[in-house]
DNA sequence: CGACATATTGAGATCCATCAACCAATGTGG
DNA sequence: CCACATTGGTTGATGGATCTCAATATGTCG
């Protein structure tokens, strides 16, 4: 899947320099300090959000518990899929958990970008089956592995993670409690 | 999410007629029998699967044990969306469980089409949306809900599976045992 | 230092998998 | 048409993985 990123970014460095400038022209950084918020539950995800330093993660309240469903670093881009798609409330929320900064580009710009260069529409192609190839090895895990794997294959795939993010909120990203979590790694 | 089926349909509906006579003239028909495979492990996908008619279901070996990974009924579009994405080798089989009629597109013959009528790009980011949300539901369901409720929650949301697909299938797409399943109904 | 978040550890309960036996329906070859 | 295999489903007993509740550490930061 790596190979995939390659491809896209390949890709983007392919376009021309009116499409690029473009690009550029409907996005802006911004410095985002720890625990603040880029999307709300119940908000409609306007904006997607490109790490460009720093850390966020997603997450949900089910029974007023937090479920974190993804971990965002460098170079990652963090929105609320369904929110974002379809222009309807999100039931997710968006938190910087390190000082970051963001490059966000609007929703609505880029829908009217992708009106002018078609290019755009295959870039968001490539984003989308990139993500979508990212949940289906994510659900493979939830399938096959139990707890101690799961944990083994973040720690071989993403090392930086368990250095800089709090347990509980690695645990429920891999959907289990805190308390097994640490066990295992103590076990290990 | 259906509103998002909706737009879509909306979307083929006002094709112009050349993009639809160019989307019918990649596709074939074609009727396949219970049992037979539209795609083996280690095959490259080489085609989308629109199902017209039948039930079929996508899964891969784990440790010698199929772990079904999707099921596909009347109006969905089955492949293995890495292998398909990057024409790689598939880990997963797709095959058809009932007597069915799919409708096949060649992937590169859409990719062609694709650069000739731009509008079938906008289709296949709508299509891969789609899928994209899917599997977050998918996703969120083993992360928040234990076996009895994801399979209430089936039940609710697709009545018709559990008429005509064996147990065995419907478990292993729950990420439980065959036993647990027959507990669960006899349970409810 | 005190306060609050973060992490570890223990004990008991719960969910679910596994192994194994069994039953019912269907199909097949002689 | 019968004997038998095959497939799909149920049920019981047991063990293991993981959760929950609770107590105790270990930070970390004003």
């Amino acid at each position: 899947m790596d190979a995939y990123l390659d491809k896209i970014d390949t890709f983007i460095n392919h376009l021309d320099l009116k499409t690029l400038a473009v690009l550029e022209s409907i996005s802006s950084t911004k410095k985002i300090k720890k625990g603040e918020y880029l999307l709300q539950q119940g908000e409609i995800c306007k904006k997607s959000y490109f790490i460009e330093q720093g850390i966020a993660r997603k997450f949900y309240l089910n029974d007023g518990k937090e479920i974190t469903t993804a971990l965002y670093f460098e170079n990652d881009i963090a929105v609320s899929l369904d929110s974002y798609c379809m222009q309807q409330p999100s039931r997710e929320f968006i938190q910087v958990i390190a000082d970051s900064t963001v490059s966000q580009t609007s929703f609505l710009a880029f829908q009217t970008a992708k009106k002018l260069f078609p290019k755009l529409i295959e870039l968001d192609l490539m984003l989308t089956e990139y993500h979508a190839m990212w949940l289906e090895t994510r659900l493979f895990e939830f399938h096959t592995l139990d707890a101690t794997s799961r944990y083994i294959q973040l720690l071989e795939n993403h090392p930086h993670i368990i250095k800089n993010i709090p347990l509980s909120y690695i645990a429920s990203y891999l959907g289990i409690s805190l308390e097994t979590l640490s066990r295992i790694r103590a076990k290990i």
